[in-house]
DNA sequence: TTGTCTGTGCCATTATATGCAACAATTACT
DNA sequence: AGTAATTGTTGCATATAATGGCACAGACAA
């Protein structure tokens, strides 16, 4: 089966993502700058800019109405890396060349005349990791940040937003819409999100919510560990240290 | 200026980008699987695939003729993640805070019920790192893997890909061609590649190149350091250590 | 061989993306 | 304030370009 037709047989959807790849230069853009960038008409662009963000491809700010990158080519990304071959293979094994060499690992592959770089690993990353790799998603109800976030909203919000039904990951998890109310009354007075090992067997996670200056929920800090170094009082300790600095950022934001 | 007008207004663009995402299902992918599971005509599919391809979205293995996901989607992602505002405010203090709790960082932000993870940051990162990150891309000229990479070529190999002029990105960067024989010539020697501060100042590399049973190379490894921390000895302990991994690794490609 | 997979190439039809003008809602200027 | 020049958004006729259908060539298994 040899394969040499590398052609462009979809105008439309060259020209889709050439538009998608102006966002790799500048963000945020705009309908106007990008057609005249690139010598298309407004509604053209208008069009493909609005089908991308219904695919999650793009984000629009509702104020000032330009677009940004959204979160499915972050999806797809992740889904690029944990599917190469070489990317499954050797992490393991980049974990024990981080501790032996004390030093960052890289794995990298040649494309072209360039090298991407894939992954990064860290010593001693092993026995830290909680192995949530970037790109990866959860449900908010099983999460230290997602609860932070959650304690923060009107009951009404948490209503339009937890629609779907509570699912279990581990036995841990809060199942029953009532009990996650009631827990997430403690999180707003005790001012951090807890994971009791609720998302994943083992690890504990404590974390906090990031709010703009409206008072809306942009992002979330947490940190990670094994239960058994997740005492009562570093979750403490650790809420302390994450609530500095959450007033640090969000100064900025 | 108010927005609301998510709707799907470009159907091909839409379907192109579903079949895209039957990627993170599952990989590889071939023509006909994707039209069966989809409702598609073969054709039109194919038409897609080979667009996509031609786009570095995805890629095509010369043999089975099965489609993958492409670096192109990768290149999207980290412009995402260094563009996002918040991103960029807190990972300088993810590192302070990574280092005072001893444990791993996560940043996260919400999307609809679920929290995307965007960042993870692992303590004493910051004395580690040389500062790169996963998603870029470098010049093999200038890098240790790269390098590697390139001694295991024949000279007309190299001349192919090696069109462009060589970059300096330090005042170390090789950017003769007859300079950079000789330095393959020395890296096809002693079994490794160095990038002594070619590329970012300060910081040294050492670097394997990682070959599939037919001895093409899939990859590469590389251990990165200040030079501080890179003297002679240490450099050729950690091209030990990576040629001893080196065939691990290769015995399961 | 034969049968059945695979990915690929071609072409007419028509569904659909485009070009263009006008619109509404901000922002910038005077 | 008031005006002008932005912005993103909408609607519609036309012509482009994606699609559906079929046929083909190479790979693999029986």
């Amino acid at each position: 089966m040899k394969s040499e037709g590398t052609e462009i047989k979809i105008k439309s959807l060259q020209k889709a993502l050439q538009v998608l790849e102006c966002f790799v230069e500048k963000q945020p853009l705009g309908v106007t700058e990008i057609s005249e960038k690139m010598g298309l008409y407004k509604s053209n662009v208008h069009n493909i800019l609005s089908t991308f963000k219904a695919m999650d491809y793009l984000e629009q700010d509702p104020d000032s109405g330009k677009f940004r990158l959204g979160t499915a080519v972050f999806t797809l990304s992740r889904a690029l890396r944990e599917n190469l071959d070489i990317s499954r293979i050797a992490v393991p094994f980049m974990r024990r060349i981080a501790d032996e060499a004390g030093e960052v690992v890289y794995l990298s592959i040649p494309r072209g005349e360039e090298v991407v770089y894939l992954e990064a690993v860290y010593p001693e990353a092993q026995k830290l990791s909680g192995s949530i790799v970037t790109g990866e998603r959860a449900r908010m109800h099983c999460t230290s940040v997602g609860k932070a976030i959650l304690a923060g909203m009107s009951r009404a919000e948490r209503d339009e937003l937890l629609k779907e039904p509570l699912e279990a990951f581990t036995e841990n998890t809060i199942t029953d819409r009532g009990e996650l109310e009631k827990e997430l009354k403690l999180t707003a007075e005790r001012q951090y999100g807890l994971d009791d090992m609720e998302l994943m067997f083992g690890i504990k996670c404590v974390g906090v919510a990031l709010c703009n200056h409206e008072g809306k929920p942009e992002g979330g800090l947490s940190i990670s560990a094994p239960s058994l170094r997740m005492s009562e009082e570093k979750i403490r300790v650790f809420a302390e240290i994450l609530n500095r600095y959450k007033l640090e950022i969000q100064k900025r934001l």
